[in-house]
DNA sequence: GTTTCGGCTGAACGACCGTTCGAAATCCAT
DNA sequence: ATGGATTTCGAACGGTCGTTCAGCCGAAAC
């Protein structure tokens, strides 16, 4: 990664950062452990880079938009609450499987970023909650009534999605596919009593 | 705090530090910051406890083995599936919501732990995990064929429960009670479609 | 061939870390 | 009052941390 443009080696810095803060955690992992996996000097990160926190931000900032424009897309022209549900879900578990490292912190280290860094990203989770919200709004009104709270139920799905940072292996055995199929399942049938046809019940998918 | 027997002092030195790893993360809180809150000099502390760490692994399994022997006892006499998993989901968040610091940092920080300590506290993950695919095999013969695969079906119940953490508030308006059948409803209908009777759906229970 | 400049470096800064240890303080049985 | 055990303490240890900064390097511009 010697000779790219300015831009290829933050998004390289980025990429490296993020796989060990998810390993070795954020406070674990020093400024002298990334400059020897990236292979820089303690004193050149600093040229792509303000801050530690910086790198941080950086790292949840910009892969929470890219989850969110890759959400805006995919809901484009779909009008159908329960399809918009299981959009989301599809949207979020496969950004999540594919970004594993940077999702596995942009979830766990919510802590470590401290003022404006925090604020900002803060902001961009309520709009992220407020999209899902409004989805469960809709799938009330074509749906029947809710079998449970509608701000439980999205906090409950956001904790079922982002937890699979703790087990889930995205080169194992079960697809994310499947995965996805697994959770839009559970939830729909446990919110709104969505019913789920004989035929579309592949039970035993993976180990 | 003063002239509490040795036991006693553990105890409060455990919870004070369940507080301050909770609100500051582990890896942020120095030992000085925990001499501070409890009112004793930094080299008292190691009278106590021979590490930092050791702390951490106390306040883990300490808890862990709390919740296990919850679990247990009122387990004891119940043989219909889903009432095991009614009680196995309201022990799990009832006892989490009254040790909200403990509980985070059990949930949390299972990164920070190392060796043997790493060791013993997933080994004790594993038993837990295997009761509750138990109960979800049982649930099965009886309620017939799962919506959703088992092993995903239990990461996603622990993942909405743990993840309380980062959103529920014990003091505030939705009380434990509500959190728990809101929780069940919701995995009990996505997982085998278990019926809700329409007089048990207090709906908008609360904000 | 000299200047310019973005990219990078080694060395050092002060601050803070977990832990140790010998001694001081406190307690309680005698 | 006294002796020994328990509990607490101040001071210091070596080490690591994030960050800074003056200067070096190689290539493009003149």
């Amino acid at each position: 990664m010697s000779q790219l443009p300015h831009d290829q080696k933050l998004d390289a810095l980025l990429a490296s950062a993020a796989r060990v803060f998810a390993a070795r955690g954020y406070h674990e992992t020093s400024m002298r452990d990334l400059a020897t996996e990236t292979g820089t000097s303690l004193s050149g990160l600093y040229y792509y880079v303000k801050s530690k926190e910086e790198l941080l931000f950086l790292i949840q900032d910009r892969n929470f938009a890219a989850v969110v424009a890759s959400l805006r897309e995919a809901l484009e022209g779909v009008t159908d609450p329960v399809r918009q549900l299981e959009t989301f879900i599809e949207n979020h578990l496969e950004f999540f499987a594919s970004h594993m490292p940077e999702m596995k912190v942009l979830s766990h280290e919510a802590l470590a970023l401290t003022g404006d860094f925090l604020a900002l990203v803060n902001t961009r989770k309520h709009e992220y909650t407020r999209m899902l919200m409004d989805i469960l709004a809709r799938l009330e009104e074509t749906n029947g009534p809710a079998h449970a709270n509608r701000r439980v139920a999205a906090y409950a799905l956001f904790g079922m999605m982002n937890w699979i940072y703790n087990w889930y292996d995205p080169l194992g055995d079960l697809d994310v596919r499947l995965l996805s199929q697994n959770m839009t399942r559970l939830f729909l049938g446990g919110y709104v009593g969505h019913p789920v046809a004989a035929s579309a019940l592949p039970h035993r998918t993976a180990g």
